[in-house]
DNA sequence: CTATTCATATAGGTATTCTATAGGAGGCAA
DNA sequence: TTGCCTCCTATAGAATACCTATATGAATAG
């Protein structure tokens, strides 16, 4: 990802990947512009992270990729939740919270 | 860090240690046990992540480090914040609470 | 028929972390 | 004084996940 935030990111494109895929099927470039769209583009998610991450996701059982037609007629990827990347993003949820709680105790401690 | 959370934590070791040291000077074992203590072990810092990352903020002019003697008599190296350091921390912690929003929203998009 | 856009892909480099290992030096016990 | 444990710092090497840059093919616009 972009903005200067990117190295604070790392380990959390799975989950806002995994989430965005919650909700429903999307193809790669469709993906990374939900998130870009609902961030402000605070994240851009790039190409070359995106679709590493992707095959990485695949690999692991969490989504599964068909080939079909995007909604400009180009060949396009669909990705969706298995049942175990269902439960991989509550894993990650949990983790998630429980880090930015633990952060936010040393940032506000006096 | 440890505790399947190190990838979480990508890039904030170095914000903890500047909010660390921004309460008081300490030595580089005395930071990582501070962490530890506040978030519930929730975060352990490796001597092999803390001591790099030491070197790293040093480098950068963000922390200052001067050899001392710890409360156990031994040789340590204590380090304190600079005014660049502070400015630092001050961005970190911006970039920081930008990207739990961001983050938030797409965790909590329907 | 050419250029642009959409969509996926990958190579190469960088940075930060981890694990593992090392060594000096103080404190303590026999 | 010998040996061991703890404290404190340090670094090498591997793993990982990101970035930039580049590539390809197919649909569309002009």
């Amino acid at each position: 990802m972009t903005g200067d935030r990117a190295d604070l990111l790392r380990g959390t494109l799975d989950m806002l990947i995994l989430k965005t895929l919650s909700l429903q099927p999307l193809h790669g470039l469709g993906i990374s512009r939900r998130i870009e769209q609902i961030t402000d583009s605070v994240f851009q998610v790039q190409p070359g992270s995106l679709f590493p991450a992707l095959h990485r996701l695949e690999q692991e059982g969490w989504i599964r990729g068909r080939w079909g037609e995007s909604e400009n007629k180009r060949r396009a990827k669909f990705y969706e939740l298995t049942a175990a990347g269902r439960r991989r993003l509550g894993e990650e949820k949990r983790n998630w919270t429980q880090v930015v709680l633990a952060i936010t105790k040393v940032m506000e401690a006096t």
